[in-house]
This record gives C-alpha cells, sequence and structure tokens, in this order.
DNA sequence: GACACGTATGAA
DNA sequence: TCATACGTGTCA
C-alpha cells in the first residue's frame, strides 16, 4: 500500500487567487493521522495560516522543491465528512463564494482559526525596548491593542531591521469545558494496606478508601463523588496527596434539558390526508430513493403531526433526521412539540447560544449522540451522517435565505443534502413559495395537500374592511369601527385578540387616501418608493425616477400621504380608547433581549393579556385556543413594497396570520383593514384558497417575466465615491449585455433604496435570464475581474435574491 | 490577508 | 540620489 504524501488544502485566505487547494507535504509522523475534513496549521508565505485538507494525494505534479509541509494537525478526528465537502464545493460554485468561507459557514466559530503573533528578540535592541517593550523577557505575544502607535511603529521598524522576529502560530479558538475528577488507584494490595494502616479516628477517610477499593481503577467526577460519599474537599485532598487516586479532568457536557421540563407525547391519531402524506413519505424512504415532497397544508391541519411521525419511522431504522424552522426564537411552540415527543435525543441549534454552548451542541451532534437536529439556516450544516429525513418547515420563509455572504438558500442545501444520502425530504407550508409550488406542478416535487383542519376546528371567516371609506366618514384612525366593535365584543366575553401591524423596514411609499392608488412606475409596474432627500419618487428595480406628486393621478385628490405606521403609535391608542384592555406589544423592540418573547407569549397563553399587537412575528406557528379574532390592521404595506414578490408576500402573511384564530373549538374570525380591497392577494386571502392565488400570480409573474419563470440574479456594488461606483456599473452592464446579448433582461444599474450606508454608495442590476449555465460563466468572470478591480469598488452576486432592498 | 518587490514621486 | 508612497503579484 502506498502512503498518501500529499494533502490538498484550502487556506484561511479568503481572496480570489488563493480560492483553490495548495499542496502540502504530509510529514512521516502523521501519515496514519491526517484525513480529509480536519484542520491543519501550515505555512502560507511569510506566516502560518489555519487550512483545511480537502484531499490526499499519491502524487502531485507539483515540483517538491516547491512544497512544504503541513506543521500541526488541529482535530483528533475530521470537523467536516466527506458529505460536507463535497456540499462546500458545489455551494461555492453556487453563490459565487470562496471555498474558505463556506467552510467556514458549516461549522461553529468556536473552531475558527485564533491567531496569536509571537515577536522574539533575535539582535541587539536598546534597553527601552527590552525592558518596556518585551518585560526583559526574549518573546512575547503581541496584541496591537496593548501597544500605542508610536511603539506599533517602533516594532514594524525592529523588524525591517530584522533585530525582532513575528512568527504567527495558529491556536484553536474552542475550549472544551472541563471539570475535576479523580482517577482511583489500581494497585489493590496498596490501597488494602494503606486501609489497614489508618488511624481508627479517620472515619471519612476511611469512608472514602473503602468506596476507592470499590471502584478502583474508575474515574468519579468531584461533584458526584461528593454527592454519594458526602466528604469534605479536604479529604479528597488527602486521598490524592496519599496517591489513592489522581486528579484529572474529563469533558464537562451540559444537559440542555436540564431546566426544561418535558411532559412526553404519544403519536396522535392520523387523518385520511395525513395517512397518506406518511405513507408516501415512509415509502420513498423505505425504497432508499431521494424525492421532494411539498407538504401543502392549510395552517392548523397538522402538518407537524406528519413530520413527527415519520421521523419516528426514521429513527426505527437507526437513521438520524434534519428539522429545519424559519427561526427558533419564532417558533418556540415548534420546537417544544419536537422536545417532547423525542426527548433527550433532540438537539436544538439557535442563534440565542453562544459560541461555546453552540460549540458543545455541535459536538454532541457530531458524535452521534442526538436522532434528530431542530434549528434554523445554518443548522442545515449540522455534522449528521445517516441521515435519513430533512424535513424544511415553512419552506416559503425568507428566513432560509442568508442576506450576507455567502448567500446560500438552507431549503435548496437541505435538497441537496438529500439527494446525496437518497432520502425523502419535506418542505411544508401553508403558502408555499411561488417556486415551490410551480416545480411540484412540473412533477419535480410530489404534490401531497392537507385540506382539513385538525380535529373539529375550522377556517376563520375573513372579512375585509375598505379603509377608505372608514377615511371619509370620521377622523383618521388605526381602527375601523368593525374592528372596534369586534375587539369590545372579545373583551367582554373575556376571549383573546391578535393584532398584526405589518410595518415593514423603513421603507415608504406614497399613496392617495381617497382611492387607495399608489404610483407606479411605467416599466415595471412596480411601487416607488419616497426619497425625501431627492424630493422624489424612485423605482428601485429599474432606477426610474420621478417627482413625489402632489395630485392623485388616479382620482385627482390632493389627500396624498406619505405611508407608515408603527406599533408604538397603535399601542398608544388602543389605550386611549379601551383603558381596561391589557396589552401586549411585540416587536423587535420588545422581544431583543434573549427569551423575552417566549416570556411574552407565555403570559398571553396564561391569559395575562386580552390583546397581543405585534409585527410579522407574531404571524406564524402561535397556537393558542382562545384566540377567536385577528384583526389585520394594515394588509397593503407589503403591497408597496418595490419588489415582485409583493403579493405573494402579502398573501402568505394574511393566510398566516388568519391561521392564528380559531384553532379550537371557538369559531375564528378575521379582520383585514386595507386600503386596496380588490386586490387580488388579498381576496385569495380571504377565501382561503392558495391554488387560486397561485395560478393568478403565475400569470402575472408570466407576463412580467420574473420567477419562476425567469431566471434572477442581483448584482450590487458599491463605492466611497458616487459617480465611480455608477460608473463602473453601467460598464459592467454594457459587459454583460455584450456577452449575453438577447438572452438576458438587464435592469439598471440603479441606486439601491438605501443607497448611501456608512459613507459608500450602493447600486443594483437585475438580471433576469433563462439559460443558467451561460449565464454562470459569465457571472463567474464578472466575480473574478471584480475582484482585481481596485479602489474600493465592492461587488457582490445574489442569486435569487429575497429582498431588493 | 500580509508582505515583498516594483515603479512612480518628491525633496535635498 | 535617496526615501517614501502606492500598486501588484504571490503564497504549495
Amino acid at each position: 500500500m502506498k502512503e498518501l504524501y500529499y494533502a490538498q488544502i484550502i487556506v484561511d485566505v479568503p481572496t480570489m487567487q488563493t480560492n483553490k487547494p495548495y499542496t502540502y507535504l504530509v510529514p512521516e509522523s502523521m501519515t496514519n493521522t491526517l484525513q480529509p475534513g480536519m484542520r491543519v496549521d501550515v505555512p502560507f508565505g511569510h506566516r502560518h495560516v489555519m487550512g483545511f485538507v480537502v484531499g490526499l494525494r499519491a502524487t502531485t505534479d507539483i515540483p517538491i522543491s516547491q512544497l512544504r509541509l503541513v506543521t500541526k494537525v488541529l482535530d483528533l478526528t475530521p470537523v467536516l465528512n466527506t458529505e460536507l465537502l463535497n456540499l462546500s464545493d458545489y455551494l461555492a460554485q453556487e453563490t459565487f463564494a470562496f471555498r474558505i468561507s463556506i467552510l467556514q459557514t458549516m461549522l461553529p466559530n468556536a473552531l475558527k482559526a485564533n491567531y496569536e503573533r509571537v515577536l522574539s528578540i533575535i539582535d541587539e535592541v536598546d534597553d527601552d525596548v527590552a525592558n518596556r517593550l518585551f518585560k526583559g523577557l526574549e518573546q512575547m505575544t503581541y496584541n496591537a491593542s496593548d501597544f500605542g502607535e508610536q511603539d506599533i511603529a517602533l516594532l514594524s521598524k525592529l523588524r525591517q531591521e530584522h533585530k525582532i522576529d513575528v512568527a504567527v502560530t495558529v491556536a484553536n479558538r474552542a475550549k472544551i469545558k472541563t471539570q475535576r475528577a479523580y482517577q482511583f488507584g489500581e494497585d489493590i494490595e496498596f490501597l488494602e494496606n494503606e486501609l489497614q494502616n489508618l488511624r481508627q479516628s479517620a472515619k471519612q477517610q476511611h469512608k472514602l478508601l473503602t468506596f476507592i477499593l470499590g471502584h478502583f481503577g474508575e474515574t468519579w467526577v468531584k461533584k458526584e463523588l461528593q454527592e454519594v460519599l458526602d466528604v469534605s474537599d479536604a479529604v479528597i485532598r488527602q486521598a490524592v496527596e496519599k496517591k489513592w487516586c489522581y486528579i484529572t479532568q474529563v469533558e464537562l457536557l451540559r444537559d440542555p434539558f436540564a431546566t426544561t421540563d418535558i411532559s412526553p407525547t404519544e403519536p396522535l391519531p392520523l387523518n385520511d390526508e395525513q395517512r397518506n402524506a406518511y405513507e408516501q413519505i415512509t415509502g420513498t424512504f423505505d425504497s432508499g430513493r431521494f424525492q421532494s415532497f411539498l407538504l401543502e397544508g392549510i395552517t392548523g391541519s397538522g402538518k407537524t403531526e406528519v413530520y413527527l411521525q415519520a421521523a419516528q419511522h426514521v429513527f426505527k431504522q437507526g437513521r438520524t433526521v434534519l428539522f429545519l424552522v424559519p427561526e427558533i426564537a419564532l417558533t418556540p411552540q415548534m420546537v417544544r412539540r419536537v422536545k417532547s415527543r423525542f426527548g433527550a435525543q433532540t438537539a436544538v441549534l439557535h442563534s440565542g447560544l453562544s459560541d461555546g454552548e453552540r460549540y458543545d451542541e455541535w459536538r454532541r451532534i457530531e458524535r452521534g449522540d442526538v436522532k434528530i437536529v431542530v434549528g434554523a439556516r445554518s443548522a442545515v450544516f449540522a455534522p449528521l451522517d445517516n441521515i435519513g429525513l430533512i424535513i424544511v418547515d415553512e419552506e416559503h420563509e425568507v428566513a432560509y435565505k442568508q442576506t450576507d455572504n455567502p448567500r446560500y438558500n438552507a431549503r435548496d442545501v437541505a435538497l441537496w443534502r438529500g439527494e446525496y444520502y437518497q432520502i425523502p425530504v419535506i418542505l411544508g407550508s401553508a403558502t408555499p413559495s411561488l417556486e415551490s409550488r410551480a416545480r411540484a406542478q412540473r412533477g419535480i416535487y410530489t404534490l401531497l395537500r392537507l385540506t382539513q383542519r385538525a380535529g373539529k376546528a375550522q377556517l376563520p371567516a375573513v372579512e375585509i374592511i375598505d379603509m377608505k371609506e372608514t377615511l371619509v366618514n370620521g377622523p383618521e384612525t388605526i381602527f375601523s369601527d368593525q374592528l372596534k366593535e369586534k375587539l369590545l365584543d372579545r373583551l367582554h366575553k373575556g376571549e383573546q385578540s391578535v393584532l398584526m401591524l405589518n410595518r415593514r423596514g423603513f421603507s415608504s411609499f406614497v399613496m392617495c387616501r381617497d382611492c387607495g392608488f399608489v404610483p407606479r412606475d411605467p416599466n415595471c409596474n412596480l411601487a416607488m418608493t419616497l426619497h425625501m432627500d431627492s424630493h422624489t419618487l424612485k423605482c428601485h428595480y429599474c432606477g426610474h425616477e420621478e417627482p413625489i406628486p402632489t395630485i392623485c393621478a388616479n382620482c385627482g385628490s390632493k389627500r396624498i400621504r406619505y405611508y407608515g405606521t408603527g406599533t408604538e403609535k397603535v399601542e398608544q391608542e388602543l389605550a386611549e380608547w379601551l383603558p381596561g384592555a391589557r396589552v401586549l406589544r411585540m416587536d423587535q423592540d420588545t422581544t431583543r433581549k434573549k427569551g423575552s418573547m417566549d416570556k411574552l407569549l407565555q403570559k398571553f397563553g396564561d391569559h395575562q393579556a386580552d390583546i397581543l399587537l405585534g409585527t410579522q412575528m407574531i404571524a406564524k406557528g402561535l397556537d393558542f385556543p382562545d384566540v377567536t379574532l385577528v384583526g389585520v390592521l394594515n394588509a397593503d404595506t407589503a403591497l408597496g413594497l418595490p419588489d415582485f414578490h409583493a403579493s405573494e408576500r402579502t398573501f402568505q402573511l394574511i393566510t398566516q396570520v388568519s391561521g392564528r384564530a380559531g384553532r379550537a373549538q371557538k369559531a375564528g374570525e378575521v379582520l383585514v383593514q386595507t386600503f386596496n380591497p380588490e386586490h387580488y392577494a388579498i381576496a385569495y386571502a380571504k377565501h382561503h384558497d392558495y391554488e387560486g392565488f397561485y395560478r393568478q400570480e403565475m400569470a402575472v409573474r408570466h407576463a412580467g417575466n420574473y420567477a419562476p419563470y425567469y431566471y434572477t440574479v442581483q448584482i450590487q456594488a458599491s463605492h466611497a465615491d458616487e459617480n465611480e461606483a455608477a460608473k463602473q456599473m453601467l460598464q459592467i452592464a454594457r459587459w454583460l449585455k455584450k456577452q449575453a446579448g438577447s438572452d438576458i433582461i438587464i435592469l439598471g444599474p440603479s441606486p439601491k433604496p438605501i443607497a448611501k450606508m456608512r459613507n459608500r454608495y450602493y447600486f443594483q442590476i437585475i438580471l433576469k435570464f433563462k439559460q443558467r449555465d451561460a449565464m454562470d460563466e459569465h457571472l463567474q468572470e464578472l466575480q473574478d475581474r471584480s475582484q482585481k478591480a481596485k479602489d474600493g469598488f465592492k461587488l457582490s452576486i445574489d442569486r435569487e435574491p429575497v429582498s431588493f432592498m
């Protein structure tokens, strides 16, 4: 057998030029230990960097003289398996990101390299430097924040004069928490002898030594030992001194369920539709095939029960399950259900974990201590092997897309992993993304529909309130008379209400208060955004710009208003006309603190409040049986966004929030206040008609050449100089036009909605095209060129962006 | 990302 | 003529 001498290594230097494996020599001492997926310390140029072994070879084309040796192995076992290494390769291509960035995102922060600079004196230096800076020592670890500017300059000069040397070392950042333990001696004769010679009065010592004799050779954690024997520290210290036992450290694994009380649940009976879905999914699993299922189930139809029972089936075959949710904080009830069904074999990865805690959970998964991983976006990289089922709940959620580099979509990664393991992948939603639903139409996904609510519950009746009439009749208020009436009614009956104010971001737009008309840009037919700095309306999609109108183009009214109301204002109004009502406000401001969201929901569940008022974060997943009224204060805000997803998002949001009402015996009711009662997104939401909405929206997308008929790519770039940014983007647009010709629709360049951030100017170009492979080549080339572009021009490419903000 | 090395730029 | 600034290519 030929040994593998050459390691292919991706180094921790995120640049275009280094975005390829480098070949290193494997020292003889490592030939048995080094494996792909391990992190290593390698010399790179003049310093040391961390690297990932992505392959081992027996031969190489590179001249031996150019090769250097791997310095150190940082892991005992690979931190990435073959599957994840392959995935990183695919994702780097897919997201136009560096391979190293992908590898880093796959791992917990604790596994990032910790670079330390060690300065050492190698020649005569003056006393000031030796004593003041080096504190009389030959070496010191360098920390830039420890020194003033002058000293840094001085050290840099000494370095150039070769009087001091700088060595970079790569250290493991991960700290494994340990606790003190005692390894008992194994020499029984010695121990028995010691027991004989103990003084009569040494009762405690006698007790301990007897115990050690009964468990010789074992290792006991100090805490447990003291719990069992009730001996003092001093007694144990004596035992160590007398060599009855030895101090060691054992790894401390926190039990994440120590504080949560779990009442185990049993599988619930499935109805016919659920059973059909369950059987199709488990049948696919049993036959060992890859197949994606789109589980389209109305709110409250029991999708979760299908997930859980399918997972149970997979466990029985000794396989594991990956369960993705849009955001852990927003789905506490879902997490609780999984935990209570599967207990301690569940790992939960969420953003609230510290680096250390996350690393602990990661290691539990990696060692195979858990069967199911529940987590948000980044959990899609959980180091499970032997996966048997992947579930993506609320698959339409934009939270699955990472908005900064690397811009991956966890839903697509889930599908990749599913194909790799040849297993079923469930994409579940009450309101699937158009893209997924279209794929189901084409037979790429298997469509499974759940049309019945669980138990006897009915979908709530939805009433649309035309706010234009309300405004004509009375003072300008956020609440219609109808909504006020119903709220009062619920208060009297002691039932609960949920109010949603769909206020998103900072985007504001202009609307006529008489007819609901929103000025749209003539090219893209998208709502235009108000820019107070330039006093214009701009289309963020193609860059069209026009002055802010003073008269409505539709009805001639002068009542044109700037749009935007916050939850705080609503809370205040509620307090004024319903002084007795107990209101809980839930938005970014009130849920920022860890666990505060859970606390608010707990309070609402315990009937300590009558009204839950919040932003779209209250729309999904909440299950409170006594909520019988849902009010959507403003259904239009999402419609006004400069984005072709606007109708889809509006429909999804109204449908999701409506689903919060009437989940148990009591019938629910939904009031939707809007200025656009005739808009199809709102009309279809009123009838809970996803399929109807899907058909109409597909026609709209088809007519406008939008996704899913076209691929969409957003190119955004920034520069400190506005003209320079615009100029370069124009060149790029021209270059793309030349490369792709008629195969491509180019919109822009146009300034981004937030055109200036941190003193940089942002522009974007939107591309729409059908030939993906050809365009990928052009985009890759564009990426390469932009890396070489000088003077601070930054560019990033975003495939299928979920927001154009 | 950090550095060495090349060429351009300016002061004596 | 030298010192410094800045841009560029390289790392196995």
